[in-house]
RNA sequence: GGGGCAUUAGCUCAGUUGGUUAGAGCGCAGUCCUGAUAAGACUGAGGUCUCUGGUUCGAGUCCAGAAUGCCCCA
């Protein structure tokens, strides 16, 4: 016997139960053997989770595919890793135990001790891996717990030094100088990809316009503007577009040179324009500089350079160059042997050489006005402007970036870039622009700079002699213990991070120093892009490392990761193997509110993964991450989610509610399966061949990576099972006689069931489970024990009827109709009518109706179905060209015949109407055509109900019989004392004795209709003798008659 | 500054190679159905398919330009 299925489901509560039946039965362990002496490989590996919060829900959108693919090729039979993975070093984690001791730089980490500092990361690492673990158990992902990754693990460490000494040894390892984004609260530079990642906020700052008099010309000057009065101290020239205009504008008593363009957004006040000159006739003069005096600025010749890249958009079209302070300016110095100065240490302070500003922190409010008043009192000050633009912030700590000269290393990446992007190309990229994105950051990328000065993260293997100039890098904790000539025993097992490590020193190659370690750790991208070596184990085991690399699949949210960790994986993958580290990526866009609102803590529409799993459940959740197109953003919250549970939960559980209500009440069980063979019907046929339609599709879309597609065919299928199979099956159940039909019902409905909660297993691990565990383990005891053990269904193309299903949709698109026309005609399906008529556009599809009309009556309550060609006593005609032939043949004549076709009198397209259907060419507008280019369709005359759609023309009959009056009065009655057995809490199969009275003919057809009504309410009697007490009864007026109704059980 | 994508109902989105009456879900109003269904069916209101021009017999769809938004790269 089936368990009772409450038609009231707590998805959420039987989750929860559901979670302990599997702990209880060690379930996740059981499902990760299932396959381990297949084979068939399936090779997945995990893209890191940030170890250092709980989860979000934008993070249970990509574990849930990692889930799904996970467990549908786990039903395949193919072994699998199931390896999840954790993100555990860098800047981020830094931050956050910061935070928890109010550290606001570095020196105070510095003070309370590296070493515990490290060891803080690293527990604050393990603590949330553990939370991380429980939500995605929660979250139904399955996955190796026991056997997580860490990125901070020994072995992934040291495989990335393998790494880099195979970069060095082809001479991509650099130590590069340039003017870096700087981050002056973490103390340390940002890459490239950190900074256009996440890090431009729109914010104000106050810019200056600055007077650089000419030496050459007394009383003349330059007119520069910029948004960081800081730098000015480090100018050393002054930049113009060689071929912009320039004005030479007097005002007051002195005369400025800007360009023309920007002149009248520049300059205030009134000015009389002297005269144009182009940029290259200012290149080669010089100017006083704004901060001259300074000792840092003495030596430095300030003049006028050439710049192509000047604009006057903004500004003043002619640019302030400070070479210590800017990237382009940088460059630009190199290029042209300009002077360098360097104001800001690394917390962002001037260093000595600025006088007053030397210490001063180079971005505040007081620094920035010392500078205006030292500029004003050396009247060089023309005007300030508040000034809104996007500028670069630290993206973990919010802190506004700036440019500074540093040291740091780099991997070069143009020997790579073209190898790189053949890699790429190998790879199937889902959805198909990642492949662009990627080529377009590969084209565009600079050097890969790997250094970061910071305390927990990869210890750069780089040892930078300071006596000769040479370095090495070091591949493996055994080479390092080779080369060690100090310091080993401090080290001596550590993990390979600071600042043990920097204890060991090794004796330079070149000269014989003794050198130790740069201090710097290494950019995260490293950590989680040498994971497809690291842990398969490429250092010690190359035969299991070649059965698990590439892998076949990866997935993550996209934003960001062209330039991370595809980024890094391929780079690394590229160097190591010249081989793609995988061969499918899908990657997936980003969460937002329900209305499509970035979620926001501030705003209030965040919602958390823990109260989503406790509100809406785990497989709702995972259902709407299925149901959309990984390109775009998910709208996700509580509306959608119950729409989803709604549309197809409770759609599909009350199908399984009551097919368990009535196999129990019929005491039908899996063992009689094979006994409905004999009597399937045609409704059974079609649902066999829609399922097994279902489970092809199914297994295709999961095979390409498509979990949208997949998720639309479940729903259509459910949608139609119990909204066609079901509702024109119920008779079939709830009938007394257990006949052929009935087993050939139960059968089908069963089968129905459980290929469903096989295909439904990896979308929806708790509901597959729950109905599983019912429709087939309590029933057999070889059956797997869950259905997360059971193989996946395979599709019968032999129960396939593509005929059949084309028939059964017709059907219901005409019942769909005919409903249409009854409402038009305000009969209700509970009163049967006499006729009904149907006009079909071809005759395959009248045959097909023929066939299954009985359908069609029942369900639209006629007694007579009535197929018309010759349409005239009901419709009038409209016939339309055939734009799709006839525009091509005729072009502009097509307009004359749709004229001549609207202008032609009803009786004269009622006789075109039937040569086209008889199939022979008529002639309109002077133009012979074949019946193929015109068009029929009828429309409704007077005293009809009709509706059409695609051609299809639905009419019913609007004119009533006393019998058919009295039948429609019956079945009234019938639905009035179901409610009133509802109402009364009797059990569906309980006999009652029932009592009606009533008057304006209603005993007549009680009379004629007593054993129909009688059986359809399982009454034993039929009475109008007053209900006595303790009867639940109702009275109600019907169509204008005073009715009372009473039922009791027998 | 360069490149890409988008703009369709109150909201969120579909819309096949150009073709006749532009759809769905949610929301709203009403009617119906219900012996599994807090579900469902039907009807209705709600659209200058962002704008301007072009190609074409015919444009939501193709082309050009503009506006707005997003993304990628400088």
């Amino acid at each position: 016997m089936f368990g009772p299925v409450s038609t009231r489901p707590a998805f959420v509560e039987m989750e929860k139960a559901t979670l302990q039946w599997w702990r209880d039965r060690d379930m996740i362990a059981r499902y990760i053997r299932r396959n381990e002496k297949s084979e068939r490989r399936w090779s997945f590996i995990d893209g890191p989770i940030t170890a250092n919060n709980p989860m979000g829900v934008h993070h249970a959108w990509g574990r849930s595919y990692k889930d799904l693919w996970q467990r549908f090729h786990t039903m395949l039979g193919e072994r699998q890793r199931y390896q999840n993975g954790f993100d555990c070093q860098g800047l981020w984690i830094e931050v956050e135990v910061e935070k928890e001791h109010g550290f606001t730089s570095k020196k105070d980490i510095l003070a309370y001790g590296v070493a515990k500092f490290v060891q803080e990361c690293k527990d604050r690492v393990q603590r949330f891996a553990g939370v991380q673990t429980q939500q995605s158990i929660r979250l139904g992902y399955w996955m190796d717990w026991d056997n997580s990754y860490y990125t901070n693990s020994d072995e992934n460490n040291y495989t990335i030094w393998a790494f880099l000494k195979t970069c060095h040894e082809r001479g991509y390892v650099y130590k590069g100088n340039d003017s870096m984004p700087w981050c002056p609260r973490c103390g340390t530079g940002l890459s490239e990809h950190e900074i256009v990642t996440d890090g431009y906020r729109e914010i104000t700052h106050t810019s200056v316009y600055v007077k650089f008099p000419i030496n050459e010309r007394p009383g003349e000057a330059l007119l520069i503007w910029t948004t960081t009065p800081w730098t000015l101290p480090g100018n050393v020239a002054a930049a113009v577009h060689p071929e912009l205009t320039y004005l030479k504008v007097r005002q007051g008593d002195e005369v400025l040179y800007l360009s023309k363009g920007a002149a009248a957004s520049a300059l205030k006040g009134e000015h009389e324009v002297l005269g144009e000159v182009t940029g290259d006739a200012l290149v080669g003069l010089t100017y006083r500089g704004p901060f001259d005096e300074l000792p840092a600025a003495e030596g430095v010749a300030h003049r006028v350079i050439p710049w192509s890249d000047v604009s006057d958009a903004e500004g003043t079209g002619i640019v302030h160059i400070a070479p210590g302070c800017g990237k382009e300016d940088f460059h630009l110095s190199k290029e042209l042997g300009l002077g360098v100065i360097a104001p800001a240490d690394d917390e962002g302070n001037y260093v000595a050489g600025f006088a007053g500003l030397s210490g001063r922190f180079v971005a505040d409010d007081g620094t920035r006005d010392a500078i205006f008043a030292s500029l004003r009192d050396k009247g060089v000050l023309y005007r300030t402007q508040q000034y809104r633009h996007r500028y670069p912030h630290c993206w973990r700590c919010g802190t506004e970036l700036i440019f500074r000269l540093v040291d740091e290393w780099f991997i070069g990446m143009d020997a790579l870039r073209h190898d790189i992007a053949e890699v790429s190309k190998q790879i199937r990229w889902i959805p198909d622009f990642g492949l662009a994105r990627e080529l377009d950051w590969l084209k565009n990328m600079d050097d890969w700079m790997i250094s970061k000065k910071r305390y927990y993260g990869l210890a750069l293997p780089i040892y930078d002699c300071h006596e000769c100039g040479a370095f090495e890098v070091i591949g493996s904790e055994t080479e390092l213990k080779e080369r060690a000539v100090e310091g080993w025993d401090v080290f001596d097992g550590h993990s390979p991070h600071k600042p043990f490590i920097d204890a060991v020193k090794i004796a330079c190659k070149a000269c014989g120093k003794h050198v130790s370690r740069i201090p710097d750790v290494g950019n995260p991208w490293l950590d989680a892009g040498i994971v497809p070596f690291s842990t398969l184990d490429w250092r010690h085991d190359r035969a299991y490392w070649e059965q698990w690399f590439p892998a076949h699949f990866i997935t993550e949210a996209f934003p960001g990761q062209f330039r991370n960790w595809f980024y890094s994986l391929l780079t690394m993958s590229t160097v190591l193997t010249n081989a793609p580290p995988f061969r499918t990526v899908l990657g997936h866009a980003m969460v937002r509110d329900e209305h499509g609102e970035e979620m926001h803590k501030s705003k209030g529409n965040a919602i958390w993964f823990d109260d989503a799993a406790d509100s809406m459940g785990a497989d709702v959740m995972r259902w709407l991450f299925f149901r959309q197109n990984p390109a775009n953003n998910v709208n996700f919250g509580y509306g959608p989610a119950d729409e989803v549970r709604r549309g197809l939960f409770l759609t599909l559980w009350n199908t399984y509610a009551f097919f368990v209500t009535y196999a129990s009440l019929d005491g039908w069980t899996p063992a009689r399966a094979a006994e409905g063979d004999a009597g399937r019907t045609e409704l059974d046929r079609w649902a066999l061949s829609e399922l097994h339609t279902l489970v092809r599709g199914v297994t295709d879309a999961l095979a390409a990576f498509d979990a949208l597609a997949a998720t639309k065919l479940v729903e259509g299928f459910v949608e139609d099972l119990s909204n066609w199979y079901v509702r024109r099956s119920r008779r079939r159940f709830w009938k007394s006689e257990s006949d052929s039909d009935k087993l050939a019902a139960y059968a089908t409905l069963y089968e129905c069931l459980v290929t469903l909660t096989k295909l439904m297993a990896p979308f929806t691990p708790f509901l597959a489970e729950a109905m599983y565990q019912n429709l087939v383990r309590a029933h057999d005891e070889d059956a797997p024990e869950s259905v997360h053990l059971a193989d996946w269904p395979q599709g019968d193309a032999s129960k396939i009827d593509v005929a059949l299903a084309d028939e059964t949709r017709l059907v219901m698109r005409i019942a769909s109709l005919g409903r249409a026309a009854r409402a038009k005609a305000q009969i209700k399906v509970r009163q049967p009518v006499a006729e009904l008529f149907v006009k079909l556009p071809t005759t395959m599809e009248e045959h097909a109706l023929e066939r299954l009309a009985p359908q069609l009556l029942e369900e639209l309550n006629v007694k007579e179905l009535r197929i018309v060609r010759d349409q005239t006593d009901f419709l009038r005609f409209e016939v339309k060209p055939n734009l799709k032939l006839l525009g091509q043949k005729y072009g502009r004549a097509v307009q004359d015949i749709a004229r001549a076709l609207g202008a032609m009198p009803d009786r004269e397209l009622g006789e075109l109407a039937r040569a086209v259907s008889a199939g022979r060419e008529v002639e309109v507008a002077g133009k012979r055509l074949a019946p193929d280019e015109l068009l029929i369709n009828g429309r409704e005359k007077e005293g009809f109900a009709s509706a059409e759609d695609l051609g299809a023309v639905v009419i019913v009959s609007t004119e009533m019989t006393p019998e058919l009056e009295q039948e429609g009065l019956a079945r009234e009655i019938v639905h009035r004392i179901q409610n009133l057995r509802k109402d009364a809490g009797f059990e569906i199969a309980d006999r009652i004795r029932t009592y009606v009275a009533g008057d304006g003919g209603l005993r007549d057809a009680l009379d004629r209709f007593d054993a129909y009504v009688r059986q359809e309410t399982l009454s034993v009697d039929l009475s109008d003798a007053p209900p006595p007490a303790g009867a639940h009864r109702e009275t109600a007026s019907i169509d204008g008659r005073d009715v009372t109704l009473a039922v009791e059980r027998v």
